[in-house]
DNA sequence: CGTAATTTCGTGAACGTTTACGATCTTTAC
DNA sequence: GTAAAGATCGTAAACGTTCACGAAATTACG
C-alpha cells in the first residue's frame, strides 16, 4: 500500500467534489442516492479511513456530556467520577466539558438528573441506573434523539443504551465463593446479603456464588441470603436475627458496600472471630477491618477503571461513530491484608500531582 | 477561559510570527535567546496548549517503534505483544508502524535486537531486559540519541530508560503469602521457586512473600528457594531434592512461569495433594493443573494490558513529548477455580472479531 | 566601507476534513 | 414558456501546526 487514502482519492476516481463524497460518508442530505451508492462502494474498494486529527481540527465542536450519578457519601462514586475526569483530562483532543448530576440515593432525583442533562442538550451521557424501571422511558427518550447513554456499575437491558460498563458479577461471585469454601475446607454454614434480589447485578453475583459453591463445595451450606435494600439498620437488624437463627454461621459474603453494619451485627453478635467475612469494595471504614483480620478479603469493584472505561467508550463513539463493544467487563480485584497497602497505596498518590512519579495501577487502564 | 489559546496568540501578543513561536517552543536552531525566553514565558502566562490534532494533521510523520520482546514459546510474550498491537490498532491517529524483534532465550540475542533496532532508527522501543546489564550500554546509547526506551515486565535501572511498565511485584507476593498463610491456617513449611535472585523483578517478590509471610504468620518457616534459572529440568530436579529434603512441605510458591515441571516434580515425589501450590501466570497447561485443584491459585499477571500501557506511554511521549509517568505498576490478578472460567472465556473471545460485542476486561484498559 | 557569512525571523504552503455558500440542473406550478 | 422551488453538486475558506524557503538583520573580515 502507498499512501492512505483520502477523500480526494475517492472524490478523483469517480469524477466527483471531496464535498459530495463527504456528504454521502456522513449520509447528509443533498446527495443523489446513486452517486451516494457509488461513493460507498468506492470508499470501501479504496478502503478509506478517515483521517480523525483532520477531522477534529476541522469540526472543532466541543463535546459536552453528562455524568448522573449518587452523591458521594460512598467513596465508590467518587472513584468513579474520578476516573471520568481523569481520562478525560488525559485525552488528546481535549475538546470535551463534563458536567456532574448527582442524587443523593437510590432513584431519588436520577429522572430530573437525566430530563435536565437532555433538556440543555448533552451530546452524551454517563449514568447509572440505579432504579432502570424508572429510567427507561427517559432512556429510550434519549435513545431515539440518538443521544447516547453509557451505563456504569448496573446494565439497564432494553433501553437503548449504547453500552455498560461494570465489574464481572460473575467472576466476583465465583471467587468470593471460591475462596470462602477453601477458608471452610469445605463445610460449615454460610450467608449472603445483598442489596435486593430484583436489581440484576446483585441477583446475578449471588447466582454466581451459590453455583460456584455448590460445584466445588458442596458440602458446604449456603443458609440463607438477606436483602436490606440500601438500608443500614435493615442490614443491622436482618443480621442479628440470622446470627440468632444460626449460631453456627461460618461465612458471610457481603454482596454490597454495605458491610459495616454487617460487621457490627457479628461483632454484637459475638461471632466474628468464628466467621470468615468477604466484603465488596475498598473504602476508609473498611481498612482497619481487614488490617484486623475482621474481614479475609474484599472484593474490589475498581470504580476508577470503570469511570475511565465508561468515558473512554462514550468519547470514542461521539468522535468516530462507532461502539466497538456494547458490553465490558472489569475482572474484579481480590484486596486481602497482604496487598492492602498496595491500594492504599495508589489512593494517596492520586492526591499529590508532580511531574514525573510513578503512576498508581488504575491510572494507567484504562486505559486504558 | 474564552478560546484556547494558539501559536497566533502567542505570535500576536509579542509581535513576532507564528513560525518564531513554533522554533522557541521546540527549541528548534536560530531563534534569539532573548526572544525564546519572551515566548516561552508568554506561553507560560496564557496557558498555551497545543492543538494535537493539528500537530498529528500537519507534521504526518509515521513513528516507527521496535518491540524488543521474548520469543513466543510461552503465551506471555505473545499476549504482551498482542496487547500492543491491540492499543496501536485501537489509537485515534493510525501513523505508526510496529516492528517486532524477537530472540529465543534470556539474554541471547537481545542486545542484536536492540542494535538493529537503533540501526534502522526507529523512533522509539518497547523491550523487555532480560539481561539489563548486558544492555546497559545499549540503552545508554538509546538514551544519548534521545530514542525513548519503555521496559516491560522487568525494569533495568540507571540506564536512562523512559519508563518501566509491570505488575506489583510486592503487590503479588504479598498476595501470594497471605493466602499461602490463610490456607496453612498459620503453621508449615514453605519454599518459593524463582529464576533468579538477581532478577530484581524476583528478588522484589521474594522479599514481599517474605515480610508478609513473616508478619502476618509468623509460625510459618519459609524454608528454602529454589533458582531455576529458567531451565526447566534444573528447576524439577532442584524441586526433586528439595521435596526429599523436606518431606513435610506444605506449600509452594512458584514466581515464574516455570510451575509444571514444578508441579510434575511435586506429583512424582507424590507429595502434591499435601501441598498448596501458588503459580504465576495463565497459560494453556496451566488450566487444567487449577481445575483440578492441583494448583490452588496463580497470579495472573496480566500480559495484555503490560502491553497496551506501554505502548501507551511510549506513544504519549512521542506525539506529546510529555512522560507522565516513569514507573507504573498493575494490580495482579488473582486466578482460581472459581474465576477460572472468566478468564479463559476472555481469551477466547480475543480470536473473533465481529462489529459489536462484549469486551474482554483487558481490551479495555487500559487503557486505558 | 563593502561583501560575505551567519543569525534571526517572516511567509506561505501544506496536512485532510468540515461546512457555508453559491452554481448548475431538474422539477413543478401557473 | 417562464419563474420559482428544490435537488444536486462544486468551491473555497476555515481549523492550528509544521516546515522549507527566503528575506532581513546582524556579525565577520578583508
Amino acid at each position: 500500500m502507498h499512501r492512505k487514502t483520502k477523500l480526494l482519492d475517492i472524490a478523483k476516481a469517480l469524477g466527483v467534489s471531496t464535498g459530495t463524497v463527504h456528504r454521502a460518508l456522513h449520509n447528509h442530505q443533498g446527495v443523489n442516492a446513486a452517486t451516494k451508492a457509488r461513493v460507498l462502494q468506492m470508499a470501501e474498494k479504496l478502503n478509506y479511513r478517515p483521517n480523525l486529527a483532520a477531522r477534529y481540527l476541522s469540526s472543532q465542536r466541543n463535546l459536552r456530556i453528562s455524568v448522573n450519578t449518587l452523591q458521594g457519601t460512598t467513596s465508590f462514586w467518587d472513584e468513579v467520577r474520578e476516573g471520568i475526569s481523569e481520562e478525560a483530562r488525559g485525552l488528546a483532543m481535549e475538546n470535551v466539558e463534563i458536567e456532574f448530576r448527582t442524587y443523593p440515593r437510590l432513584g431519588e432525583g436520577e429522572e430530573e438528573a437525566f430530563d435536565a442533562a437532555l433538556k440543555t442538550g448533552v451530546d452524551g451521557i454517563i449514568a447509572f441506573p440505579s432504579h432502570p424501571q424508572g429510567l427507561h422511558s427517559w432512556m429510550r427518550l434519549a435513545s431515539s434523539s440518538s443521544i447516547p447513554v453509557v451505563c456504569v456499575a448496573t446494565d439497564a437491558p432494553h433501553t437503548g443504551r449504547l453500552a455498560v460498563v461494570s465489574v464481572d458479577t460473575m467472576a466476583s461471585g465465583s471467587l468470593a465463593a471460591d475462596l470462602m469454601g477453601s477458608w471452610l475446607r469445605g463445610t460449615g454454614k454460610v450467608a449472603v446479603t445483598m442489596s435486593a434480589l430484583s436489581i440484576s447485578e446483585h441477583a446475578e453475583k449471588f447466582k454466581a456464588f451459590e453455583t460456584t459453591l455448590h460445584n466445588l463445595y458442596p458440602n458446604i451450606l449456603l443458609e440463607e441470603t438477606i436483602q436490606d435494600h440500601d438500608v443500614e439498620y435493615e442490614a443491622y437488624e436482618k443480621c442479628i436475627t440470622l446470627f440468632q437463627n444460626h449460631p453456627d454461621l461460618k461465612g458471610i459474603y457481603v454482596t454490597t458496600e454495605a458491610s459495616i453494619p454487617v460487621l457490627k451485627a457479628a461483632r454484637d453478635a459475638q461471632m466474628l472471630d468464628r466467621m470468615i467475612v468477604i466484603t465488596t469494595d475498598l473504602f476508609p471504614a473498611l481498612v482497619p477491618e481487614i488490617r484486623a483480620g475482621a474481614v479475609a478479603a474484599t472484593i474490589y469493584q475498581r470504580p476508577r477503571a470503570q469511570g475511565r472505561v465508561a468515558f473512554r467508550v462514550l468519547h470514542e463513539f461521539l468522535m468516530e461513530g462507532k461502539c466497538a463493544f456494547s458490553q465490558v467487563t472489569l475482572a474484579p480485584h481480590l484486596v486481602m491484608r497482604g496487598n492492602l497497602d498496595f491500594f492504599l497505596q495508589r489512593q494517596s498518590l492520586e492526591s499529590k500531582s508532580t511531574g514525573q512519579r510513578a503512576a498508581s495501577p488504575e491510572l494507567a487502564e484504562f486505559i486504558g
